[in-house]
RNA sequence: GGAGGAAUACCCAAGUCUGGCUGAAGGGAUCGGUCUUGAAAACCGACAGGGGUGUAACAGCCCGCGGGGGUUCGAAUCCCUCUUCCUCCUCCA
């Protein structure tokens, strides 16, 4: 969500800067007539419910005094109608009003590039040597496939497509990443672990933009109003929604293991073997809780942090920034980390980082104190992939992929899977 | 799943039956002061926050007793609804 204050001084300004990111905007311009009719309202209201108050007093006095007080409550009774009505329209013009709000995307930062599409984003830089194979390499799906660790027809026996069994050493190499992710993290970056719900509410997919405008993209309960997880960034930022941080306390950097749930609507035929994309999938995410002045910094130390995996792991891997029409919803500034896949002979997006600033902060009320008499102001949140499991097994199974079928274990995996060193 | 009970400010807690000098008592914590070489104790003082509106800026005004509705001239107090917590029963990894 937007600052209301900033829109109502920089209308203009704000929606240039909007125009770049490829949405419909056509609804925006009602701001400012809610905006304006809102504080009419307002001010019509409170004049009534002031003089309400006043009389409220002196007819209790003359009940007390034992006079008669029938004309003024009589009267009372006129402001009482008019006040409801009032308070009725500007219910409605509030209701209105916040879906614009909600509506609207976060504003680029000033450093996001300007672009129309995928194509516009920029590398920001590149590491690691892509490996020269000798031999026919094959797609993930096949190596684990021939390996006996991974069971994508069973899985769509039980549940559908695009799921997927892992078993044996796929099953382990899963559990070894999430532990090593996790481990590096806690440890030697000094994050605060936290497990998290895989439902949340429909206020906590709000407070972090996933709701209204992508309801499609969620899997929902059936009899609650709880969502699947598409991230551990959902309940991982709302931890703190509708609190007021001590500013001692921040930065506040949470790693998180979940699954994760995504309908995946309008990714039809994309992707549709292998572990690229799937319905349900792990991921170890980092969160964020920062003053304003530091987010930026924060976001490259981010970033910094699942690149360090990758490292570790030795996978070849680029770093993007992505440009306007590319940004998602809630983003002021994002890195997408793509680590390379060799049978696709690409780059494949395994981490996002992003800086919110304070879009989610203001949907969620997320706020914090410089100081113990001073005023509320929001934080700035970002989150980062650090990293997406299923696509780092992947990842592994391909780059790591020998000639007999085989798969060498990077050797920072090797302690979290029994001191093996093949997959065979 | 069944039966009860509860939610008041940073914490504890009165008020709710019986609506109106409660624009919420009292205590603790915290902050400031007196005293003291310094501290503790004692005493004195401050202590509702947050949001909205409004203003050049103040002021003022409005809303705040778990959330949301309603009744009423007027609601912490009455009614409806939701949420959370507690006790007991039932079930369960």
């Amino acid at each position: 969500m937007l600052d209301m204050k900033l829109l109502r001084t920089n209308f203009q300004e704000v929606k240039e800067k909007l125009s770049h990111r490829g949405e419909d905007l056509t609804d925006f311009d009602k701001f400012e007539q809610l905006d304006v009719r809102r504080r009419e309202l307002i001010v019509q209201t409170e004049e009534l419910k002031g003089k309400r108050n006043e009389a409220s007093q002196r007819i209790a006095e003359m009940k007390r005094a034992k006079e008669n007080a029938d004309a003024a409550i009589a009267e009372m009774r006129a402001v009482g109608d008019q006040v409801k009505k009032f308070d009725d329209e500007l219910r409605v013009v509030e209701a209105e009003l916040e879906k614009l709000l909600l509506s609207i995307p976060n504003i680029p930062h000033e450093s996001t590039p300007v672009g129309e599409t995928e194509d516009d984003n920029i590398e920001v830089r590149q590491w690691g040597d892509v490996r020269e194979f000798n031999f026919d390499i094959q797609p993930h799906w096949d190596v684990a496939t021939n390996l006996d660790i991974v069971d994508f027809e069973r899985a769509g026996k039980v549940t559908g497509s695009r799921f997927v069994f892992y078993k044996g050493l796929g099953a382990r190499l899963e559990r070894a990443l999430m532990n090593f992710m996790i481990d590096l993290h806690t440890d030697e970056h000094e994050y605060h672990e936290v497990l998290p719900p895989y439902l949340v509410n429909r206020e906590s997919m709000t407070g972090t933009g996933q709701l209204p405008k992508f309801e499609e993209d969620a899997f929902k309960i059936r009899e609650e109003d709880y969502f699947l997880v598409p991230t551990a960034e959902v309940p991982v930022t709302n931890l703190h929604r509708d609190e007021i941080l001590d500013g001692e306390t921040l930065p506040r950097k949470y790693v998180a293991f979940s699954t994760n749930f995504r309908s995946e609507a309008g990714s039809a035929g994309r992707d549709t073997r292998g572990l690229i994309r799937q319905h349900q999938f792990n991921k170890v995410e980092l969160v964020h809780f920062v003053k304003p002045e530091e987010s930026y910094a924060v976001l490259e130390q981010l970033t910094g942090h699942a690149e360090k995996v990758l490292q570790l792991l030795g996978l070849p891997y680029r770093v993007l920034s992505m440009c306007t029409a590319d940004l998602g919803f809630t983003a002021a500034k994002k890195y997408d980390i793509e680590v390379w896949i060799p049978s696709q002979e690409t780059y494949r997006e395994i981490s996002s980082c992003s800086n919110f600033e304070a879009y989610q902060a203001r949907r969620a009320n997320i706020r914090f104190r410089r100081e113990a008499k001073g005023k509320p102001e929001h934080v700035h949140t970002l989150n980062g992939s650090g990293l997406a499991i299923g696509r780092t097994v992947a990842a592994i199974l391909e780059n790591y992929q020998n000639e007999d079928g085989t798969v060498t274990i990077p050797e920072v995996l090797r302690s979290y899977m029994g001191n093996k060193t093949v997959i065979g």
